[in-house]
RNA sequence: GGUCCCAUCGACUAGGGGUUAGGUCGCCACUCUUUCACAGUGAAAACACGGGUUCGAAUCCCGUUGGGACCGCCA
């Protein structure tokens, strides 16, 4: 298959999955699905500096749980492999090597305090800060005497100066940068290590990436690792720069303003399902008049074209996912709801083993959470042992006449039934109403108060079946 | 500061020469409901500005303004 697609997501190994990356993975694997290509994983761990223990196995693990898949990768192998680039030291060397021997690239010995003091001067100069390409005129005698001498070097790109670089971005169209303004970019470090501009280009190569797709701020440095490409002989790759995911102030997605990780939305309760939903549809939308709002992971796939990737930045709506998530809760399984719902009653008091209490729970409460983890928040009303009555007005209610006749009727009415249910305490009611001549307002709202404790709540029927006939028997009880 | 990118309601967006500029979130009102919520109905709310091109511009071009990203031996 000489033509297939093939799209890699490369993460460095920070230990958790920003929401940005989430979205650039997620456009990867869409775009691969819906082109039957291959969706590959390679990663980026070429700064040693940065290593987190375990961080692979999570990252891993947190976009599979989206439903986010790799053809390739670490854990799945595949024949381009290694996909760790600290395991392809050698191969970057290589190329390296390539550079330096067909004149695109040298040798380079200034001291980080030397490259800070030209900086600094260029800044106030109020020019663009880069290295001023002055290894260029080391002579090879030089180079060689410090080389031997052991002085610490690391390779630069020498980039062609005076002309253009253009390129055509999938997204952003026609974009030309002069060359003058690049970087004689570093290749390898003086630990060794290849840049992440040396390793990419060549394993995007090597793996036969066909498609970049990359966030945004990735498009300035475009132009060098195009000319990579080029000094190494090589067709560059179709390139997608997909824009940035923003706070609110519409600066770059950042921890100060917010969670930034998913494992910090799934751990709060959002579903899979709608974090997929609603940051597919950050940057993104089918399009054609479409008003669709919720997509399967399945219709994402068959929707998804680059085409429709939107140019300008995204701003993180909380409020949006959260009616959006809201809307999943309301409408999902309601078993596999409960199966996921179990560590949020932990602490409430309420016994998780039970699922079907948990389950019956979660249907009288459900269209009330935006995310799971404000379960507690509701489920106070089916613990407390006892209801306590701050507001003196309520008090009263409760101990009107009439709703002492009330409750002394309906306590009658639900002694004579065997198993308390929605159904029959509805009956219930219904009697005491016709018996009693106590309705509306009058009724509902004292009975609510003395088993709730709150004017408002869930279904009065749901919390009845839910508390138990002892339960509510107990909590009318106080009251005559 | 330099380079590059971007610009439709508060937010996500549809529309890409002729539209009452549409939808969704949020906000507000009303209806339904024993309550809150849900649901339903409705309202308020946008083409950044200035020049062109054109019979006609939100839409094409230029400029201005504004915003953002990048400018590391990080990725």
């Amino acid at each position: 298959m000489t033509n297939e697609i093939r799209v890699r997501f490369a993460p460095s190994p920070t230990g958790f999955v920003h929401i940005g990356s989430l979205r650039t993975a997620l456009f990867n694997f869409l775009f691969a699905r819906h082109h039957e290509g291959k969706n590959i994983l390679r990663i980026e761990d070429t700064d040693q500096s940065r290593k987190v223990d375990g961080a692979v196995e999570n990252l891993i693990s947190s976009l599979e749980r989206l439903g986010i898949t790799f053809d390739e990768g670490p854990v799945t192998g595949g024949d381009k492999g290694p996909y760790y680039q600290s395991d392809r030291l050698e191969i970057y060397k290589k190329y390296c090597n390539d550079l330096l021997e067909n004149g695109n690239a040298y040798y380079a010995f200034e001291t980080q305090e030397e490259l800070d003091e030209m900086r600094r001067l260029q800044q106030l100069e109020g020019k663009q800060t880069m290295y001023d390409r002055r290894g260029r005129d080391l002579s090879a005698d030089e180079v060689n005497q410090k080389l031997a001498s052991g002085i610490p070097y690391v390779i630069r790109l020498k980039v062609p100066l005076g002309e253009e670089v253009r390129f055509n971005d999938l997204v952003k169209g026609n974009i030309k940068i002069d060359t003058d303004i690049v970087d004689d970019q570093i290749l390898l470090k003086s630990d060794g290590f290849p840049t992440y501009h040396l390793a990419n280009v060549v394993d995007d190569h090597l793996m036969n990436i066909t498609h970049i797709i990359r966030g945004e701020e990735w498009i300035t440095s475009v132009p060098k690792h195009i000319l990579i490409y080029r000094a190494l002989g090589w067709d560059v790759p179709q390139m997608a720069h997909v824009p940035l995911i923003l706070n609110p102030d519409k600066s770059k997605l950042s921890k100060r303003q917010g969670d930034v990780a998913v494992e910090d939305y799934l751990k709060k309760g959002y579903l899979k399902e709608a974090l997929v939903n609603f940051i597919a549809l950050l940057g993104w939308n089918p399009g054609e008049g479409e008003e669709k709002e919720f997509y399967s992971m399945e219709e994402l796939i068959k929707a998804f074209t680059l085409e429709r990737v939107q140019t300008s930045g995204a701003v993180f709506n909380i409020d949006k996912l959260n009616w959006m998530n809201n809307s999943y809760i309301k409408s999902y399984d309601i078993d596999a709801l409960t199966e996921m719902s179990v560590p949020f009653f932990e602490g409430t008091g309420i016994d998780t083993n039970d699922r079907d209490k948990l389950k019956k729970i979660l249907s009288a409460i459900r269209v009330y959470l935006n995310k799971l983890d404000e379960i507690p928040n509701h489920v106070g009303i089916f613990v407390n042992e006892s209801v306590v009555l701050d507001d003196e007005k309520l008090r009263e209610l409760l101990t009107a006449d009439s709703s002492k006749i009330a409750f002394e009727s309906l306590i009658k009415k639900i002694e004579t039934i065997d198993s308390l249910t929605a159904d029959n305490y509805k009956s219930a009611i219904g009697d005491v109403q016709t018996e009693t001549g106590v309705k509306g307002k009058s009724l509902f709202k004292p009975v609510r108060i003395a088993l709730s404790g709150s004017e408002n709540g869930p279904e009065l029927p749901a919390i009845a079946e839910i508390l138990g006939k002892d339960k509510v028997l107990d909590l009318l009880k106080k009251w005559i």
